[in-house]
DNA sequence: ATGACTTACCCGGTAAGA
């Protein structure tokens, strides 16, 4: 089973490239990332005619996950447990929910399409919000690995958080100035991996960004980040067979600004000895 | 070329991204 994660930045703008993508690399389960759009907007045909399957969460033009898959889905859950809300004049403990968060189980794999808030500056509320996103995600994703021993949990998006120093090589983020690169955020970060969770991708794929902004060459430049990651518990990790960073994705017309993270699952019967080339 | 931002709102200018 291939498992994929991808900010698409709009996906009515970038139905045709995504699924595209889906059917020649061959992805059975496809987690999206800033969809902006509602589910009355989504382009739904595309992929029901390529043999996908989508539940979806979003509000308005701002963020909107989903997840796309050719097995069935169950168990679809809209927002974790204890996830933290946001909005203009209300950052208190009832602020309403963003669409950033949607769960499904495929096969016996428990997936989550993440949308980690961008924090905009070091002292903007949203930083805050950020770091608490960050930090209740890690606790609730330690209570279902406690409560659900062994069983495979991925959690995937786009975490907004460079890791390691060799993550960030765009110049205009400036160590101790910067969002993304921040202790407190790589604390935040570093806590998912506190609770039980890894980057199954980096022992594969030890180099490569995920991410280059529009701005100032940053792609020809190769000046981007790595800041989309899948996230798997041990029984989740102990079945990855490959990976892959879709850089191609960032080249030819209208590209999101985010490639493609894929990963190769063995499942019971199939061990998905399918070469990764696309 | 991998090339000097892009998208959604709604039709000009703002909000947001990272």
């Amino acid at each position: 089973m291939r498992i994929a994660t991808w900010n698409v930045n709009s996906i009515r703008t970038r139905y045709g490239r995504v699924v595209d993508w889906l059917v020649n690399a061959d992805v059975d389960v496809l987690a999206m990332q800033e969809i902006k759009c509602t589910p009355a907007q989504f382009p739904m045909e595309p992929f029901e005619e390529a043999g996908y399957e989508v539940v979806l969460h979003g509000l308005n033009q701002w963020n909107g996950v989903a997840i796309a898959s050719r097995l069935p889905m169950t168990d679809v859950e809209i927002g974790f447990r204890g996830q933290p809300g946001f909005a203009k004049g209300h950052e208190g403990p009832d602020a309403p929910l963003e669409a950033r968060a949607i769960g499904a189980t495929i096969d016996d794999v428990r997936i989550w399409s993440l949308y980690v808030p961008n924090g905009r500056a070091l002292d903007d509320p949203h930083m805050d919000y950020k770091l608490r996103f960050l930090r209740t995600l890690a606790a609730d994703a330690g209570d279902w690995m406690a409560a659900n021993p062994g069983a495979p949990l991925a959690l995937v998006g786009d975490f907004n958080v460079a890791p390691l120093d060799a993550d960030m090589g765009d110049p205009s983020f400036v160590p101790g100035a910067s969002t993304h690169i921040s202790p407190a955020e790589r604390a935040a970060f570093a806590a998912l991996e506190e609770a039980g969770l890894s980057d199954v991708v980096r022992p594969l794929v030890p180099e490569g960004y995920t991410f280059w902004d529009y701005k100032q060459l940053r792609f020809p430049r190769d000046e981007g980040m790595r800041i989309d990651f899948i996230l798997g518990s041990p029984g989740f990790a102990d079945r990855v067979v490959d990976a892959r960073i879709e850089r191609e994705q960032r080249k030819g017309d209208a590209p999101s600004d985010h490639v493609p993270v894929v990963v190769a699952l063995a499942v019971e019967g199939d061990d998905d000895d399918r070469p990764m080339i696309f």
